[in-house]
DNA sequence: CGAGGTGTTGACGATGCTCAAGGGGAGTGG
DNA sequence: CCACTCCCCTTGAGCATCGTCAACACCTCG
């Protein structure tokens, strides 16, 4: 379980591409998934210092057996997570590069809104532009210049690890965002 | 549950744009989520004439509070969904229009083959060009390319619903396809 | 026989990639 | 305290992959 940081997932192909499958914030638990895969079809890091909690598999086992009420709980999450990756199978599908952009940083922003991790519509973003690039399949090129032209737009600052959205509903527009896919409304659970 | 044809799971765009998120073969429970996810935040069709069968929310909720055995089986298949929907995030972020195709179709393949609806190397597979497109993220235009440099090279032949890969070796190199995200080991489940 | 969906083809254009180079900030070591 | 280095961001030029538009052939079905 992230405590303190940020986390990712990602895998690596044989060509030598990454591509990051999610990023994890404080309060999600990235690999509760090993509970029932025997094999990891994919690999995690940290991309800023952080804190990490590990939970024994047997404590959960044995947690979910005893009380469905907490399987359900976890379960949820799951399916949220699952939730996040289809809509980032649309992101990398269907959007160009401004608005894959755009849709990776509201993302990010009611994550960590959920969590109170936000001041206003600022938030810490230690993301670098080249994990932008790879998590949303893009060239490190050009999410610099669509970067660029978000912020000459007015839509968002974004220096030295600190983002701040100047205009949410522009930015949720331009992404085409759908709040829904989150499942906010009852994941106080977290 | 779907008993027989063929599904999709989609999510359409304000801007028109479909995105295909899945593909879902006889065996497949396409709506588990639902159990848990109040709003479902994408949509589902069939693209061939097929069967389903509905079971009622309330009787999986009593069989998974009285044997979590079956939870767990249940679980797991929600998990290999979710690891298929993150390979998909590599498909349509890290790999061309070639390989992505290649890609779509070793999958079907092994999906299929699981639950012994292939014959040697041959499919029925009902789906059209626009929906590979839709799948992938490309245009029907070069699909239509792709699948004919896929012909061209001798790794599949391809007419009237009917799909036969002649190399599949070959087709899982084009396509770095690593089978270990389906999952199968133990998928005797379905 | 007509209509509509699917597959196919050509020409042109645009989005995004590659290659290459340089600037600035932060941490490290002398 | 200053150089050095490394990582990250930035910029320009040329190019490739893939998209758009438009037209047509084929098959199935009513």
């Amino acid at each position: 379980m992230v405590v303190e940081g940020f986390l990712c997932s990602y895998k690596m192909l044989p060509d030598g591409e990454r591509q990051i499958l999610s990023f994890h914030v404080p309060g999600e638990i990235p690999d509760l998934q090993s509970l029932f895969l025997e094999k990891m079809d994919h690999a995690l890091t940290t991309i800023a210092p952080s804190t990490i909690a590990f939970i024994p598999h047997e404590a959960v086992n044995v947690l979910l057996e005893q009380h469905f009420r907490i399987a359900r709980i976890l379960w949820r999450e799951m399916l949220i997570d699952a939730a996040i990756s289809r809509e980032w199978i649309v992101n990398t599908g269907s959007r160009d590069a401004y608005a894959r952009i755009s849709h990776l940083l509201c993302e990010l922003f009611y994550k960590l809104q959920a969590v109170g991790l936000t001041k206003g519509t600022s938030f810490n973003c230690p993301i670098t532009q080249t994990e932008v690039a790879d998590a949303t399949g893009l060239s490190t090129v050009h999410v610099n210049r669509s970067v660029q032209e978000l912020r000459g737009n007015r839509l968002i600052e974004w220096e030295r690890g600190t983002c701040t959205i100047l205009d949410l509903q522009a930015l949720e527009d331009a992404a085409m965002f759908d709040l829904d896919y989150l499942h906010l409304a009852s994941a106080g659970a977290a």
